[in-house]
DNA sequence: CCTACCGATCGGTAGG
DNA sequence: CCTACCGATCGGTAGG
């Protein structure tokens, strides 16, 4: 499964495939976007990317994956480290915020169009994410017990503090008017500030 | 344009379209979603759909505008009371909470597919969208500048409320859970607590 | 990587 | 409301 950026200097054929398909899908929507327009962008024929891709469908399971696996990366390094729980959040938080506007295609389109993803795809998809959250929810969990963070349901803080980051098409150009480090701060103030007891 | 429920007692067979397309749509994704499912799940061949709608594209229309169109109708009514700005903030928050409870398939609908509207639809849709979400702007702005809210950018803080309580499918599962007096509490208690000062 | 092409499915129309 | 059907477009393959 492919990176979201490759760290070495090594970009295949398929790699531009896969970052062309993410801003196309991301512009029209996975369904709407066709094989020929993605063939169009890439600079081939239709059928010449079926040489480094196997499927349409390949292309939308290689930009979700990608990104969940990219979350899970994070939460592995902050699980093991010692702070305080409402410092974790904060953390994860700013994680997602930098993810959103790092990796902006990859994360809106995996948000809007992975419900289009094939079986066995799809439950291995909802699997990931579900453990995500999970985690993600053991992590407040621990601020409420701790006292530093409000007695509330963990999960539906979790969930609206997921949505809240989640892709919007506002996201540049509001990013474009205060400033991405602005923006960062603002979403913690909300969210943060929100949860503490 | 349709409401998105008929407050009196005359249902007509294209509102029971409309009704099932709305389903169907969140169920499968606009573009995903065929004529003849839809037609199926009516209970008439596909063809015969067109005797009471001219286009796909325009259920999408009815749906998205039916929902756009009460947010302003309330927004409408808030504009005018004598209230502090953070107390108006707490109503939207609430009644975008109500709408996500209580029309959850157009509101879903809505916020994943608008996108896929065709001119020009798409541009009156997007300036429908912009009115609002300045009209909310407006009132945010008050309470910062009664010293009410935290002085930061209204913008972004109006992006991230109407964000956060954004179709998410996790919704109903975790309604089931908390229940739904509770979860509207719990989101109005991140996200107003958040921007108080 | 291209030309040529396939079977399937789509939204929608004609005519009754 | 149905049968019959159209033109367009889709993802993908064969063969070179």
């Amino acid at each position: 499964m492919a990176k979201i950026k490759s760290s070495d200097n090594t970009t295949t054929r398929r790699d531009v495939i896969i970052m062309a398909a993410a801003g196309l899908f991301r512009e029209k929507g996975y369904k709407a976007a066709s094989m020929r327009e993605l063939a169009a962008k890439v600079g081939v024929e239709a059928a010449s990317l079926y040489n480094h891709i196997s499927s349409k469908d390949e292309l939308l399971k290689d930009i979700c994956f990608a990104v969940l696996k990219e979350y899970h990366a994070h939460i592995n390094i902050l699980e093991n480290e010692k702070l305080a729980g409402s410092l974790k959040v904060e953390r994860i938080v700013r994680f997602h915020v930098k993810q959103m506007m790092e990796n902006y295609e990859h994360v809106y389109v995996t948000d809007q169009n992975w419900r289009q993803l094939n079986e066995p795809a799809l439950t291995e998809y909802r699997e990931l994410r579900r453990k995500y959250r999970r985690r993600f929810t053991t992590i407040v969990q621990q601020g409420i017990d701790n006292k530093e963070l409000k007695q509330m349901d963990a999960n539906s803080i979790v969930m609206v503090i997921l949505n809240a980051i989640a892709a919007v098409d506002q996201w540049h150009r509001i990013i474009h008017k205060v400033g991405s480090k602005e923006l960062e701060n603002i979403i913690v103030s909300i969210l943060v500030d929100g949860i503490k007891l």
